[in-house]
Order: C-alpha cells, then sequence, then structure tokens
DNA sequence: ACCTGAACACCGTTCAAGT
DNA sequence: ACCTGAACACCGTTCAAGT
C-alpha cells in the first residue's frame, strides 16, 4: 500500500478498514459526521475527510457529486429520526417533534448551523416527516391555506431556537475573548439599560446575544421548554379562530 | 499607480475613490454588503471585497481583523435600525419587531444564513435592541426568570421563519435543479402521503422543504404573518399564566 | 467500476518591506 | 499610519491515467 494520502494526519494512520473496504456513499457521509462532530464545520474539507477515510481526496467524487451534497446528507442522517411516532394527540405531538429536533442537534451540536441555513440541495425530500406533520395538523383543524401557513410556522420554529442554541463559538473564542464580552456586559449603563442592569445574573450566559458559551456547553432548557409552549399554545389559538371563523379579531 | 490589485476583475477597473481616497472600517463594510448583495455570500472573499475597493487584499487586514469580523460587521449594519419605537403596546411591538428584522433581510435576502447560525463573534452587544426588548416584554409581566424565558422565545422566533424563507437556493440551482425538485414533489406517493398529495398544489414551491425557490424570489407573505400572530399569541398565553400564577395548566 | 495523481484556480492570513 | 508584495498553508473540483 502506498502513503494513505497527502492530507491523511500522520499521528493516527489509520488504514482503510479492511474488512469491507470499499468505499461507499453512507461511510462516506458517516465519516463526515465523525469528521465535523470533532473538528467543527468550519475545519471541515474533503481532504481531512478523504484524509479520515484513508483515500485520496478525489476519491470521494466517485461516490458523491460535491461538498454540499455531503453537509445535505449530513444534515439529513442526524435529523431523520426525529419524526415522533403518529398516535399522539397533535399538541404532544408538536411538543414531541420540537424535543426530539433538538435532542438530535444536542448530539451532533456543530451541524447547527446546517439546518434551516440552507435549501437542502438534491438531497431527497422527507416525506414521511411532511406527511405526519401535516396529518396532524389536519387533525387540529387547519386546512387549505390555514395549513400551508400553519405547517410554515411549526418548520420555522423547529428550527428558530436550535441553530441559535448551538451556533458557534467564534474560532478565535478563548478565554481572552469570553472575558472580553462579559466584561462589556457588566459595563452595561444602567441609566441607558435599566431592564438589563436590573437582571444581568439572569440573563449573563443564558440568554441569546448575552451569552459567551453555545449551547453545546451551556444549554437553554428551561428557555427551550417555554419556547416550545409557546409556539404549541399559539397555534391552540390559530386553530380555534379556524375552527370558529365567524369569531374575529 | 500601478494596477489596482490582482485579484480586480479586469472588466470593472474602479479605481478607488479619489475624493477621500483613504480605506476605512466603514467602507469596508458597506463594500462587503455590496459584494454579498451582487454575488451572494458563498462567492465572498477578502479578495474580491479588495478588487471591488482597488485595493490589494492584504491592506483590509490593517483596518479589521478578520473576515468573520466583517461578516459580524455586515449583519449588525443590516439589522441595526430594525428596532422598533418603544411607544408601543408590548404586542404590537413585538409584531412590529418581527416584520422590521423581516424587512431588513428581505433588502439584503444574501445575509440571511448569518443570522442566528453563528454567535456573533467580537461586534458590540447591541445594547439599545435588548434593552426595548427586555422593557417591552416586562411592561408585558415577565419577571426573572419568566422574562429571560420569554426574551429567548422572542430572539428565536425573530431567526427563525426567516433564515429559512431566505435561505439560499443551492449554487447547482438551475432550471435543471428546480424541474427534478418538482419531479419528485409531483411523483409523491398518494397511499403513503394522502394529506401532502391532495395539498399538493397550495403547498408546492409554498412550503418549506416543498420549495424550489428562496424566499427573495417567492417570499412567504401570509405565511409569515401568521407566524407572527403565532408567536404573539403564545406569549400572550404565557403572560396570563405568569400574571395569574395560581392558576396552573 | 473505482481509485490514483497531477493540476487549476482559488482561498485567509502573516509578515516584511515600502512610503 | 497605511498600503504593497511575496509567501504559506490551505481549499473544491476537473480530468487523465491507472488497475
Amino acid at each position: 500500500l502506498p502513503k494513505p494520502s497527502p492530507n491523511s494526519r500522520s499521528t493516527s494512520n489509520r488504514a482503510r478498514s479492511k474488512a469491507d473496504g470499499v468505499l461507499t456513499r453512507e461511510r462516506i457521509v458517516a465519516a463526515a459526521i465523525q469528521e465535523i462532530d470533532e473538528r467543527g464545520l468550519a475545519a471541515f474539507s474533503i481532504r481531512n475527510l478523504a484524509g479520515r477515510l484513508g483515500v485520496y481526496p478525489t476519491a470521494v467524487y466517485w461516490h458523491i457529486a460535491n461538498r454540499n451534497l455531503i453537509l445535505a446528507e449530513v444534515v439529513g442522517q442526524v435529523l431523520g429520526g426525529a419524526s415522533p411516532s403518529a398516535n399522539l394527540d397533535w399538541r404532544d405531538y408538536l411538543r414531541q417533534l420540537l424535543g426530539r429536533y433538538r435532542s438530535a442537534i444536542k448530539a451532533h451540536p456543530n451541524v447547527a448551523p446546517l439546518v434551516g441555513a440552507h435549501l437542502i440541495g438534491n438531497a431527497s425530500i422527507p416525506f414521511a416527516f411532511v406527511e405526519r406533520l401535516l396529518a396532524k395538523l389536519s387533525e387540529a383543524g387547519f386546512t387549505g391555506e390555514d395549513l400551508v401557513d400553519a405547517y410554515n410556522t411549526v418548520v420555522a420554529a423547529l428550527a428558530g431556537f436550535i441553530t441559535q442554541e448551538f451556533a458557534p463559538v467564534p474560532e478565535e473564542g478563548g478565554d481572552a475573548w469570553r472575558a472580553g464580552i462579559q466584561e462589556r456586559l457588566l459595563s452595561v449603563d444602567a441609566k441607558a439599560c435599566p431592564t438589563l442592569a436590573a437582571n444581568l445574573p439572569l440573563l449573563a450566559n443564558r440568554a441569546f446575544i448575552l451569552r459567551w458559551r453555545s449551547g453545546a456547553e451551556a444549554p437553554l432548557d428551561a428557555s427551550f421548554e417555554r419556547y416550545a409552549e409557546t409556539v404549541v399554545a399559539g397555534l391552540e389559538r390559530f386553530a380555534e379562530q379556524v375552527r370558529a371563523p365567524a369569531i374575529r379579531r
């Protein structure tokens, strides 16, 4: 065997698995998830991926067309099993769906920026997921345009919290960087920002924009629960209006 | 004058503006917004940016530390004036805030992936924005932990819809790509996906996951309105609970 | 069919040098 | 103080060549 690849890390020269040493689309995606988990999305490259797989970078292109497609498969894989079972009240279904989406990303926080930020490329449409959500919203009473709006609201809500909660810290995010944010936060002008100043201990590192740790290190469990309940309650109100269309606010 | 830069586009050799030909942080950020508007986020590079400014790429680094900081300034600039005036009922304040955020991104849709996907780097904390939102939520009756949760819910909601609505189409997104999505969508199995099949004309290109155009081309105005009302209604419900803590669901 | 290997046209960033 | 210019260590992807 020649050297595995010019880009393979010299410290860990794992040979390509010999049992069935074939490169497949599945093995490529699995390795991509590992690579992103361990080294982050910013450092993910075809060349590093090939190094991990013990092949030349260009070998990957025989199995999958480009980098974006790999990332689309990665998010598909990570979120794959997140659709809850169908025999639930629609409210509980939404609660479970939101929670399971979050759990899936919590297990692979570095893929969070991929959720919702891009129209997934040529990856296949997740028909089962879409159908079940639509069916549940139909059970709630939504039809026609209302069904479209309710569906879009739920999908938007699925991404809203977790993409921010698990958003990666900037690469320069050392202790100095964290200390800088904390310092600026503590130096808030209590005259100009009385509400912020009064609640600073509660908000620091626990509120979006005002934190210096990602959800991977400091999860926002309580806020997420409230977020999910808010979405469900809002849709409940929407469903009531839909079912009693005579009463307009 | 020597040639402006090895990377300047030869077709449009705009000289560096001569009136006051100094390179400043502000001019760099402004040029970055133009560059992203015209060519997209994927094509944005320091080298192209320098070409537009008529300087060598490395000149940029004297004014701003790195690429991520430029992007942080870009999103700060784009969302800068989005905070509504303070003399509004908290519900109307939230409606306006959501709408103005969306309008800001609609004017610069290519920056959408930057909203929420990353913890903004060393860019300064938008104290005025945070304070006003917190003050409005205090008016609604939220205090302590509830205030934190309500705040996080609103900030999550701010990003949820628009990052998806304006998510960029994949780079390979030619007519063939669009036709492929439509074909797969139309070939849906009506047995396995009855709800989807029954509502296909309503959902096609108007529902997340099931569309082939970004919100920049095909905005989802009606769904966004419903989304905003859902968030406000959910928070109203939350506020009622907070004000009458004896009554638990 | 599947992978190697060279090559192309790019990147962000550092650092010494100019003025 | 502010910019040039060379250089370093990377990228994704194409394409011919091997087996």
